[in-house]
DNA sequence: TCTCAATTTCG
DNA sequence: GAAATTGAG
């Protein structure tokens, strides 16, 4: 009996339930990955990210091959491909890593209603968050969590299952057209990104082995320094399931900085949760009071100024560049510039998650939508307002204290001295002059007052919960 | 997972 | 007088 086993973002062969459940109940099996034009063409079109996927891909197909198997790949809906192969090679069942986005869910269901017509039966499985069925826990009162700590002591006491070891054997049927792993070309990709993390299963546990040994016995401590190398840097491995995370909690040692880092973890599963209950978070505030009661600012300058990094305020500008250079962006730096075009700027959190989506290589529907809204004070994990209106200057002088990270970022500020960084547009003309940075011509005058915009911000938010009630 | 300013503590 | 702590928003 052959099995097809329907790969999706859970690219990988180590503790992978569906490809060990199949593999347990057939004699051979089939991996499939399906390019789906809803995605590579959809609302989160991402060139750097779907490089990424490619070179997922290409690593898994490796790995299947050193096990005798081949990665059978078609530029098709699932709905179709899947029904077709299984013709084709006979398979009775597909296997698949459970998913929670809208989009999974109902593209789910298609696939469903396609098997179901054809006489093939389906197994779902877990393997997208640390622990299973995340959708499943509950608040005393028997409602879905919509506050982190809560949830997060919930959470630790859920019962995990052992990690499953990568296969050794998967025997496939022979003379299978496998087709072929599209190139960035063929696709119509623009260049890659100058910075962008490799992608694959196995650059994911080299990646991960060296956090293990080191960084993360510090990570309580510089988790929120974009100067040091102190995060992880496997959100788009874990994105696209390169790594199992429930492997990567079972491998953890001991300590405060691990324990720090699996709260990470924690979020990640959090809005996983958030999204499987209020799939109108897609879309909407999950604060009913803030739909669309808040006049954010429609101002195209602002926002370009915004996503090319050059507000004039160095912490938010190096995080946008370094968005743009590295496909990735340090999550201390993601807030700054999160609340930044939010509050100070006063602009739609949706302009922001898309372009946030456009351009981060482990951009990710659940964790993007959840941090976006959580920043913008519109989501679950609720704080008045005034708490999550960042001050990009004061950040600068806390978490890059040396200026590393900003002048790694926007060379323009290289030469600036340490002392007018955070504030370079209060540096004197001659200073100004000296370090090759003219503020007005090479660097940007700040796009806003910071005072004032936390003030219109404050007020932009009373207002609109005025409005509601 | 805040910010700002007032107040207290310490050398 | 600077640094740590506290409290309000």
């Amino acid at each position: 009996m052959t099995a097809l086993v329907w790969f999706r973002h859970d690219l990988r062969i180590s503790d992978h339930p569906a490809l060990d459940a199949a593999l347990r109940a057939h004699d051979r099996v089939v991996p499939v990955f399906c390019f789906d034009d809803r995605l590579l063409a959809g609302r989160h079109a991402s060139g750097p990210r779907t490089r990424f996927l490619i070179e997922c891909l290409e690593d898994l197909d490796a790995e299947l091959r050193e096990r005798g198997a081949r990665l059978v790949v078609r530029r098709e809906r699932p709905e179709r491909a899947l029904i077709e192969l299984a013709g084709i090679t006979g398979a009775t069942e597909v296997y698949y890593t459970r998913d929670v986005t809208p989009f999974a869910r109902s593209r789910g269901r298609s696939v469903h209603a396609a098997l179901e017509a054809a006489g093939i039966a389906e197994q779902a499985l877990p393997g997208l968050t640390v622990a299973d069925d995340v959708a499943a826990v509950r608040t005393r009162a028997g409602g879905p969590y919509a506050v982190f700590s809560p949830f997060y002591r919930s959470w630790l006491d859920i019962p995990r299952r052992a990690p499953i070891p990568a296969p050794a054997h998967i025997p496939s049927p022979p003379g299978l057209d496998h087709g072929r792993i599209p190139t960035a070309d063929e696709l119509g990709l623009s260049a890659a990104l100058e910075g962008a993390q490799r992608g694959g299963e196995r650059e994911a546990v080299a990646r991960l082995d060296r956090f293990l040994r080191g960084p993360i016995h510090q990570y309580a401590e510089e988790r929120d320094r974009p100067d040091l190398d102190g995060t992880s840097k496997l959100s788009a491995y874990l994105h696209f399931g390169c790594l199992s995370p429930r492997e990567v909690e079972a491998a953890l040692p001991r300590g405060e900085g691990p324990q720090q880092w699996r709260r990470q973890l924690c979020w990640r599963d959090f809005y996983h949760h958030v999204q499987f209950h209020y799939p109108e978070n897609a879309r909407l505030e999950y604060q009913v009071r803030y739909r669309g009661t808040i006049a954010w600012t429609e101002d195209d300058a602002l926002f370009a100024a915004w996503t090319e990094g050059r507000t004039g305020f160095p912490l938010v500008d190096a995080a946008m560049r370094q968005l743009r250079r590295d496909g990735w962006m340090h999550n201390r730096a993601r807030l700054v510039a999160g609340s930044f075009l939010t509050k100070q700027l006063g602009i739609d959190w949706r302009r922001g998650e898309q372009w946030f989506m456009r351009l981060l290589i482990d951009g990710d529907q659940a964790n993007n939508n959840g941090n976006w809204q959580w920043i913008a004070s519109v989501g679950v994990d609720p704080q008045p307002v005034f708490r999550r209106v960042y001050n990009p200057t004061l950040h600068l002088e806390r978490y890059d204290p040396e200026g590393v990270y900003v002048r790694e970022y926007v060379p323009e500020l290289r030469r600036v001295p340490r002392r007018h960084l955070a504030e370079p547009w209060k540096m004197p003309e001659s200073v100004q002059r000296e370090a090759g940075c003219v503020i007005g011509s090479d660097y940007p005058r700040p796009v806003v007052d910071l005072a004032a915009a936390r003030e219109a911000a404050l007020a932009r938010y009373a207002a609109a919960a005025a409005a509601d009630a």
